[in-house]
DNA sequence: TCTGATCTTTACGTTCACGTCAGATTTCAT
DNA sequence: ATGAAATCTGACGTGAACGTAAAGATCAGA
């Protein structure tokens, strides 16, 4: 591969800035086990990240965001995507026995179903909200017009 | 008034069972000036609330909940709130000019749709994510499709 | 009026999610 | 090889959002 430097070349600080956060948070994801640590460095040398990394912590602080939950409810989360990757991963070598790969796959679609669950009643939450909003902007508006029509009258 | 009494017999135990929550974080939020505090309690008196109050606190713990903000940032979009209280007892005395009603009401217009931005916003982007979502999980399904297939062939 | 439950203020404790500092180490570029 | 820059591992610090404990006051009911 022609970008074999390239893909490991990435350092804490550079994964920091291209995702905006701080070197910090990333050693404290990986701290408290939100993001795997690099299993072969050996205590003291620099983490290294691919780019694959810098996305899977994007989607971390995406969920983060907008779930607005604990990182710990957010790790069992995302235990389910740590799955979900393995899966994949087994399933590219196509040596595993149907029995399993089936198995595989009916977990993930487990983990995702329950993403989903929880990301729609947040989503129609929030909807019900902007509803309601809406429905006070109107009747703002009109009291707006009421007085208008007063003043046209006077 | 014949409940004039039902109306503020609510105690603080009592309101923090009603919005489930505990009588520290209504103090708390009082303290940090989230939560107006009764003008004319003597301290050391005890605190009386009215269901209206109740209904607020629910409001202000479903934004909190709803847009996952600090509670100091709560606290401007709430004192839009307060604007908006304040407009409407005004209104219902009529004795305010037109010209100074007018004003009221664009301000209170002002505040619905610094919310509505917000909550719209918040809305869509969890709304992407859902889709997202739905198509990982198409695509897992469709996976499962094709193993299933294959065991039917061998 | 008395009493037990609830509330008051004051103040220190706690958890989460990092920030910050120090001193040693590693990496990169020259 | 060497110096600067970035990173490493502890360790302690911090702000937000409450929890908790103590000692006394207040309130509702008998």
């Amino acid at each position: 591969m022609t970008d074999e430097r390239t893909e490991m070349s990435l350092r804490i600080g550079d994964v920091a800035r291209l995702v905006g956060t701080t070197p910090r948070t990333i050693r404290y994801y990986e701290e408290i086990g939100l993001l795997p640590e690099a299993p072969a460095r050996p205590s003291g040398r620099h983490r290294l990240y691919t780019h694959a990394e810098v996305e899977r912590l994007r989607e971390v602080m995406r969920l983060k965001h907008l779930l607005g939950v604990s990182l710990e409810e957010l790790k069992t989360l995302l235990t389910a995507e740590e799955a979900r990757a393995e899966v994949r991963a087994q399933l590219r070598r196509e040596d595993v026995e149907p029995t399993r790969r089936r198995e595989l796959l009916d977990e993930s679609l487990g983990h995702i179903e329950r993403q989903l669950e929880l990301v729609r009643h947040r989503a129609s939450e929030l909807t019900k909200l902007e509803h309601e909003l809406c429905e006070t902007r109107k009747r703002v508006r009109r009291k707006i017009r009421e007085l208008e029509a007063q003043a046209v009258v006077a």
